[in-house]
RNA sequence: UCCUCGAUAGCUCAGCGGUAGAGCAUCCGGCUGUUAACCGGAGGGUCGUAGGUUCGAAUCCUACUCGGGGAGCCA
């Protein structure tokens, strides 16, 4: 039996007969010759049967092979200045594995609400999968980065007793006789794991039960949320600017092909270096009333604002120190300026919105049971998370990078529906 | 929740008061270098649902359903 090889690795096998098993993407046909178009999850390569060197069946076969079907297929690998590749599988043998009939999706245009349905075949088009890999590899890359500054992953739980910052409707469920919600963020349990291990990371889904309906929405969304004990708000926006240069750099290092088949205009990418501008949210006012909106301070910024000053910069921009009174109740004042937080907000260049949240957080007792009461939270309900600031409370800072925004910015998307295998939208939980 | 746009063949759309159309897909035939291949032929429709206006409605009006884009909210 033929070594079976993965698409990727054919080049490695020029002037070899080897066996690719994979599915048909698209065949041409002109009578005595047929170009199969194969796929096989880690590339694509086109296969050339000639009828006069296979048997009459095996051509048959091969003519009347559809899209979509499983197969098997041998023959000699071939460097072809013809093929984009650079490589050809000049065919020998054929086993059909399974015969496709009337595959939904043909190598035509299709509407939005046609491929959301057929989400579980469409993920095997070129782009989309392109655009997955690119999101499996930004993980890899997240995950890299972090492990090598010694932050421990630490899973926290996605049911939960109650709200994590209040402001956003939540999923409810039952919990056998008590209500529970999917949880809209892990971080403050990952405030509790970090002064356990000291630097902490959370990979996992999130859920706002908010009816949301645009390209920047998702209802189930994934989030990396790191959390470093003795930490402040400057040394951690340090961390997120690294955090955001290492992700894209090793996405052009590792993605070229898929970056290429998106579309990817890649000049932008390689223009991002640290250190990131900054602005202060004072000063994102002003530019904004300078520009002729009716924004005063105190207002909290809405897209079309975010959009605007995002746009000022070809660099992710920091926006710094909000008002306290638009923050979550856990974002530490700024000693100088207690009207301010020590919080930002990374914005991605091109429209592409808020990419990361952080701010240092309360670490005295007295001023955090405070703002409990303050936010009228149920402080028995929370607890546990009071007892972080009385049992060895020290400086601590972290943040949340959204993922699928992420991903929307990197690859160029118009949507980040396209940046999650099966997406979750406003009206839309199947498949 | 609000604003806005849309729903016609399996898919993408045209038709916008007078007998339902095209391209692709499917099936049949042709073609030895195709890249959304090409050429010829065939089958394929309660025009989202319900009501109304009219001699006549896919077309105009109303309501509803479903979907796209956006606002608010946020990553």
């Amino acid at each position: 039996m033929l070594e079976t090889v993965s698409v990727r690795h054919l080049g490695q096998h020029i002037g070899n007969e080897v066996a690719v098993n994979g599915w048909l993407h698209a065949k041409r046909s002109s009578g005595k010759i047929v170009f199969l178009q194969i796929r096989d999850g880690t590339g694509f390569v086109q296969a050339v049967m000639v009828r006069s060197e296979v048997s009459a069946e095996t051509f048959a076969e091969a003519s009347a092979l559809t899209q979509e079907s499983s197969l098997r297929i041998t023959g000699i690998v071939k460097a072809d200045d013809r093929a984009h590749s650079g490589v050809e599988m000049q065919a020998t043998t054929l086993m059909v594995v399974q015969a496709t009939h009337d595959y939904p999706i043909t190598p035509k245009e299709h509407g939005v609400d046609f491929l959301m349905d057929h989400r579980h075949l469409w993920i095997r088009a070129p782009r989309q999968r392109s655009i997955l890999k690119i999101r499996a590899e930004i993980i890899r890359a997240v995950r890299a980065f972090l492990d090598a500054r010694e932050f421990t992953q630490v899973d926290p739980p996605i049911l939960t007793p109650s709200a994590c910052e209040g402001t956003t409707n939540l999923f409810h469920t039952q919990y056998f006789e008590e209500d529970a919600y999917l949880t809209q963020s892990g971080q403050l349990y990952m405030e509790a794991a970090a002064m356990a291990f000291g630097r902490v990371y959370s990979f996992g889904p999130t859920f706002r039960a908010e009816k949301s309906k645009t390209r920047r929405h998702l209802i189930e969304f994934w989030m990396i949320e790191p959390e470093m004990a003795f930490t402040t708000h400057e040394e951690s926006v340090q961390i997120q600017e690294e955090l955001i240069a290492h992700v894209i750099a090793h996405v052009l290092r590792h993605c070229e092909q898929e970056l290429r088949t998106v579309g990817r205009d890649t000049e932008k990418l390689a223009r991002i270096a640290t250190p990131f501008p900054r602005i202060s949210y004072d000063e994102a006012v002003a530019i904004l009333q300078r520009n002729g909106h009716e924004i005063t301070w105190g207002d909290d910024f809405g897209a079309p604002h975010e959009t605007e000053i995002a746009a000022l910069y070809e660099q992710p921009v920091f926006v710094e120190r909000y008002p306290t009174a638009l923050k979550a109740f856990y974002m530490k004042p700024d000693p100088d300026r207690p009207e301010v937080v020590l919080c930002a907000d990374l914005l991605a260049p091109e429209g592409y919105g808020e990419i990361i949240g952080g701010s240092q957080r309360i670490d005295d007792a007295d001023l955090l049971f405070a703002r409990f009461e303050e936010h009228q939270l149920p402080a028995d309900a929370y607890s546990w998370y009071l007892d972080l600031r009385k049992y060895g409370s020290v400086p601590h800072s972290g943040f949340g990078l959204g993922l699928e925004r992420t991903v929307a910015w990197i690859c160029g998307l118009e949507h980040v529906r396209e940046t999650i295998p099966f997406p979750r939208l406003l009206y839309r939980l199947y498949p």
